[in-house]
DNA sequence: AATTTTTCCAACCGCTTGTAG
DNA sequence: ACTACAAGCGGTTGGAAAAAT
């Protein structure tokens, strides 16, 4: 028996909200709150919608402070990076990015960022570096292509034996994040071969070390983005363990299993 | 201009997690 | 400790729009 449905979804409308929804449940919100019960909404709120249905509509699209399109290639960089060290929490990641929602962010990748990234993989071989931190996890990469003809695909990260050195590691309390600002007219180096990933002077440039890990150069230093898998990769995962504080402990799991490539939970993306 | 193919994204599905009783 | 329920999350899908033929 599986669990029972949230609602009857013969009884509730389903598919594309209209103008006259989306106002409603504006309206409704903006007067009353979502009153800590997104089951119960739909019916205060005059909808014939799902609770749950109700709750996306208002999380994805019509949140006042919602961003949609127009990416930067700042905000580029963090999602990529950010792949790149947790996989696929696209709900982490988009915390990182305001204003985007984790659906935002993860159509953005699966449709335009995925093939960008790769195409850099083409030319210079750097996302591959990039993707899958070299001492960190050999890669290996599968395709599939949907129904609707779209080329969908993962990469899947093998996990390797926890760094020696990074046995446990106690997060102290994460320090609040740096408000990403007005995007500077930047370059991004993606040829993974040392280059800087801003290439505006440090004064007007926000590097993503200021937003990620200020720890390592504070100020206005820029993201040195070759050392990010280089030189840096040990503290890199420590201060993965400060902004993710599962993390070092899922490495230890899956290097203390006995299934050494055994993927650890929630870590990486699945291949499915 | 008509048809087919591809791209994009809103919305859905179902599993996991958190929590109140 | 257990159960039930709601919210959160990530993968997947359907279909509209755009591009290609």
């Amino acid at each position: 028996m599986g669990r029972a449905p949230c609602c009857d979804k013969a009884s509730v409308k389903r598919g594309p909200w209209s103008p006259e929804e989306d106002e409603q449940l504006r309206t409704y919100i903006q007067r009353h709150g979502i009153g800590g019960n997104w089951i119960a909404l739909p019916q205060k709120a005059g909808l014939n919608r799902c609770g749950k249905s109700c709750r996306l509509r208002w999380l994805n699209y019509l949140r006042p402070d919602i961003k949609h399109g127009g990416y930067t290639e700042q905000e580029d960089y963090i999602i990529c990076s950010l792949y790149s060290s947790i996989g696929s929490r696209w709900s982490i990641i988009a915390s990182k990015l305001p204003g985007r929602t984790d659906n935002d962010v993860k159509n953005y990748w699966n449709t335009k960022l995925k093939k960008k990234a790769m195409a850099a993989a083409g030319a210079s071989g750097a996302f591959a570096a990039h993707a899958t931190p070299p001492a960190l996890s050999p890669a290996a990469s599968a395709s599939s292509s949907s129904s609707s003809g779209d080329v969908r695909f993962a990469v899947y990260r093998q996990p390797q034996a926890q760094p020696p050195g990074l046995r446990h590691f106690d997060a102290p309390p994460c320090k609040p994040q740096t408000e990403l600002a007005p995007v500077p007219p930047t370059t991004v180096a993606l040829d993974g071969t040392g280059g800087v990933w801003a290439s505006a002077p440090a004064s007007d440039a926000v590097g993503l070390g200021n937003v990620f890990f200020p720890e390592l150069g504070g100020g206005n230093q820029l993201f040195p983005y070759g050392d990010f898998f280089g030189g840096l990769q040990d503290r890199a995962l420590e201060l993965s363990a400060c902004y993710f504080p599962n993390m070092a402990e899922m490495w230890g799991a899956a290097a203390a299993s006995d299934h050494a490539h055994a993927k650890p939970q929630s870590l990486c993306n699945p291949l499915t």
